[in-house]
DNA sequence: AAGAAAAGTTGAACCAATTCTAAAATTGAG
DNA sequence: CTCAATTTTAGAATTGGTTCAACTTTTCTT
């Protein structure tokens, strides 16, 4: 059943998301014009809508694989955590935060995360809203994890922390992609310090 | 000093702002247009834009107001907080969250969010950070008054945990406001479940 | 293999935010 | 009071994302 009408519908959205990518890193977002990329991509401006509903779902498309990766990067710590939750909880941190303007600028980031919250039922919004949720699954699992492995004390509300944390977390990067100078740094300085408190009070005695 | 043209330039101002809150809550930001808003104001498209730097500013202001009222209401509770770290912070973060809907939509506060992470080097974009910082400070402040009155362990970093508890707060305030189904009292009792295991830790034995 | 139906493509037209420029109003100096 | 400088206004023109009706291409049926 891989008929033509198939490989022409994937080899399109590749075209368009390739010519996307480039022109969102070169013009920026505003910059890249829907007309600028239906033309390199070769396809008209119509079939754009057709594939995706409006221009931000196209970045959406490529912030999703992106966070994609930085999820799948992050099960490696989770599986087998540092033994010591200080240092478990920032090189998961760690992980999300080095990883993060691999492909996306800060500009791009912005813009998604702009987008994410003004249309949250597009399918952008609504992928967006999921992949923070999976993000946050993925801390508690790692909370879960350390008291599994005794590191942790067993009466601590797992999920609690792992939500509190990633929130921190979200917050002081939405802050980070929002001023260009801030650098990578300071701002997992930053998150360590304001995790000191919690990780003394849930590493167990 | 006080000449005609002073007048006239605060009076349009107000006229503008009135017109803006009346439609944007009536046919939501997307739905207010430009247009409507200066026929509204009797002022022209371009007066507006002599005021405002763009649409997003319009929002701005009126965000900006509600903000400051919260700010205002938040220092009574610093001042004379209840006697027990569990209580002072859930009245803080209540009266935060309950006076967000007085007078804007959760509809205009994911725009204002958007366009804050949009555009932070537009007026209002700084406006919002700025307004951010304060509230933190606030939360901060909270705690340092706790340590003072010996109800926190003096050990304890106030402004890192400040921040880590505005921070969770607000990200939880963004979801809130992403889901129009979402009620505050579902929202206070989140807040209050992730604070729960940061509470027991900083309260003095 | 031909014709009909389904699916997809195209780009010109539409709409609303923003910009631009000429005209009008206000001010202050003489 | 008058007039030139300055500020402000008006609204037509521009711009760029999005829609839509006509056209093509692919697939299905016999």
């Amino acid at each position: 059943m891989s008929g033509l009408r198939e490989r022409q519908k994937a080899d399109r959205h590749r075209r368009i998301i390739d010519a996307a990518t480039a022109l969102f890193r070169e013009a920026g977002y505003e910059g890249a014009k829907i007309e600028a990329i239906a033309a390199q991509a070769e396809v008209s401006i119509g079939t754009i809508y057709n594939y995706y509903q409006n221009k931000g779902d196209i970045l959406g498309a490529i912030v999703s694989m992106e966070v994609n990766e930085v999820l799948n990067a992050g099960r490696g710590v989770v599986a087998g955590p540092p033994a010591n939750v200080g240092d478990a909880l920032d090189t998961l941190i760690g992980i999300y935060i080095e990883h993060s303007l691999n492909y996306l600028s800060k500009e791009m980031w912005r813009q998604a995360m702009a987008i994410s919250t003004q249309l949250p039922d597009s399918p952008f919004g609504q992928a967006y809203t999921a992949l923070d949720r999976e993000l946050t699954k993925q801390i508690s699992a790692l909370i879960v994890r350390l008291q599994e492995l005794g590191l942790v004390r067993s009466d601590i509300d797992g999920p609690a922390v792992g939500e509190l944390i990633f929130n921190n977390m979200n917050m002081m990067f939405i802050e980070f992609v929002k001023r260009d100078e801030a650098r990578i740094p300071e701002l997992r300085a930053a998150i360590r310090r304001q995790n000191r408190v919690l990780v003394a009070a849930i590493g167990s005695a």
